[in-house]
DNA sequence: CGGCGCTCTGAATGCGCTTACATGGGTGGG
DNA sequence: CCCACCCATGTAAGCGCATTCAGAGCGCCG
């Protein structure tokens, strides 16, 4: 542990040029082999380990891709660990964030074409960030939208590629990744309409300042408008933060609300929908029987309530594949026209909008 | 993205020398105000961002944490999704794997400590893998037992600080934190003798290979010793891989033998109590009236399977959060002692053994 | 047996940055 | 009014490796 051995020292003991050295490392097949076997030798009884940096820096490349998320801080989660169970720590996530598909889906593409990740839930800004820390260690990387500032990304973005996560296109020179929150809410919105009959509607949205929450919305407004029903031109109610808590009091605002209660509710996420499926039951509301309820994501706890949650489900863990794809392809060809992807979303049919299998 | 810019174009377009470029990153309160705005208006005309590579080879630190863990390959994880939903793809993963929960913990204790973290699930050995990849982009790392072979950790310890989680202390001159599986199981076993009443107890274990099954077993062991059951010496079956099929097949194979049913069946992890479930609720087996059937692990899963399980839960979490503690420590000073921390686990007690609420 | 073409190895240079150390222009005290 | 000092900045020497260009050694053909 004391002072790392290098090339240099490698060399010596092996009575070999650090070049040859370097050889048997990036291009074993060009050293004969007894050399080879003296370096690999003197290597490994020395410790020594290649210097990624002094790597990087000769060969301007590090063979790691970054993905930039926003923190992980989210109330939903820590709060189910505190189950009746008395499972009393924070180790009971129900909940695999949005965050952990993507990384998944991210590390197992970087892998199969030999990169590693470097991930950072991103912090502040200013020069000495934790963004331009891993901007400045890896050939390319991915940033959830509403992450890192434009400004930021427009100056990184001069000297690696990068492409955008989940969220409109704000750059648009480049690379980008999207899924259809328009699309689907408009589809699952059809369903209710036209497959269920259901005709007075509320809609939740999430914060102003969310564009996927402001295009689930808009998904929404499209169905109205090709049902003939009326379009609303915003959510019938707004909660921020989207969570269970603020779910069920958005679906009790609603019920309590004057004049006739809606025939179905539909949240700007799954989270949400979940909170209200709680309330409605407090509050002796059957779903679906009374009221449908959707929601928008497909978490796998929708899928464990009851009734289980007809929702959107995104394919996260593919956004982050794309997304390394994406990379590798720009940094084998510099000069592609910037792309933009729109992953299609999956309507699910469960049990709260009346579908589903009885009793679910 | 042409030529990056460096340093030398800050400094010449600044009207610097470059080292005070590099002291307006490193060390802002050193320059004059109207220098290191010149520097940084510079910078961001440019599209600067300093190379970590460059600033990691002079400064001889990464500001990066690693962690090795082995491939997410698990055939549950992709089986869940095909669910009688029709959710077809596999973004619907239920389990929660235990990498995640380990890289989530390690990647908010690391940016607590302004370490960003490199994550590789682990693929072959060689000169060349990403382990060593990794080695030699980060400060120190984390490696999951049973992912990287011993004899490269060896090598690799000589250079920088390396934590082992999960498993037996291998090395041990290095830093090592496990979770108390025995003692889990242990408390487990008793509370179903002693609190139960069950005598006859079957144990379904996992790989021969695996260090955390094994240990598992001995804690039934050392409960048999002390609650005077027989003690046997070697599981009543093995099962590999430890998936949910596996379990149902071992549970049917343990009902089908001679002799009285067993009053308990105690599987190695909570995926095959699971698949225990399904198949004894298809063989019209009643749990916990006819058997009590307990898992290891704490998976989200088993909190809303029917009945719930009961089980040890693992701070999984918590690992990844004390492996950057331990890694922090040691690259302050490596001359401390090697470490070895054993987590403590908690038996959550639910329905499947007759406890908690009635008709879960 | 000389020379040609190989293959394998060595010497040297530079990647972009950090960091002693040197320098020069203030500042305050004697 | 001069000198000792301090602060802001410049100078220069690497950090550990990849890579280019030569040179050395060797086999083979003529």
């Amino acid at each position: 542990m004391s002072a790392a051995p290098t090339v240099y020292d490698v060399a010596d003991k092996a009575g070999v040029s650090i070049a040859t050295v370097s050889r048997v490392y990036r291009s074993p097949q060009s050293v004969r082999e007894p050399t080879r076997d003296r370096v690999l030798e003197a290597a490994r009884s020395l410790g020594y380990v290649p210097s990624g940096n002094a790597r990087g820096l000769a060969s301007r490349t590090t063979g790691v891709l970054g993905l930039c998320f926003p923190d992980y801080a989210d109330p939903d989660v820590d709060a189910e660990g505190a189950g009746p169970d008395g499972d009393g720590d924070d180790d009971g996530a129900v909940v695999m964030l949005y965050s952990d598909q993507i990384i998944r889906g991210m590390e197992r593409a970087a892998r199969r074409h030999g990169y590693a990740l470097l991930i950072a839930a991103s912090l502040e800004g200013g020069p000495e960030s934790l963004v331009a820390q891993v901007a400045g260690r890896v050939d390319g990387f991915a940033v959830l939208s509403q992450t890192v500032p434009t400004s930021d990304l427009e100056v990184i973005a001069q000297r690696l590629p990068i492409v955008m996560l989940a969220g409109p296109r704000e750059i648009d020179h480049l690379d980008h990744i999207e899924v259809a929150n328009a699309d689907g809410v408009r589809e699952l919105t059809r369903h209710l309409v036209e497959d269920h009959g259901l005709r007075r509607l509320a809609f939740v949205g999430g914060q102003e300042s969310s564009p996927d929450a402001r295009a689930r919305f808009r998904g929404f407004q499209e169905a109205c408008r090709e049902t003939g029903l009326p379009v609303p031109s915003a959510p019938d109610l707004r909660a921020e933060p989207m969570t269970q808590a603020e779910g069920s009091r958005a679906a009790e605002a609603l019920l309590d609300r004057e004049g006739p209660a809606p025939e179905a509710m539909l949240f700007a996420n799954d989270q949400m929908a979940v909170g209200a499926l709680h309330a409605l039951e407090r509050r002796g509301v059957r779903v679906p029987e009374d009221i449908a309820v959707t929601g928008f994501d497909g978490i796998p706890l929708g899928r464990v309530v009851r009734p289980s949650l007809t929702t959107v489900r995104q394919p996260m863990r593919r956004l982050g594949e794309e997304a390394v794809e994406l990379l590798v392809r720009r940094l084998g060809d510099r000069t592609l026209e910037p792309a933009s992807l729109m992953l299609p979303v999956t309507v699910v049919r469960r049990g709260s909008c009346g579908c589903g299998p009885a009793g679910a």
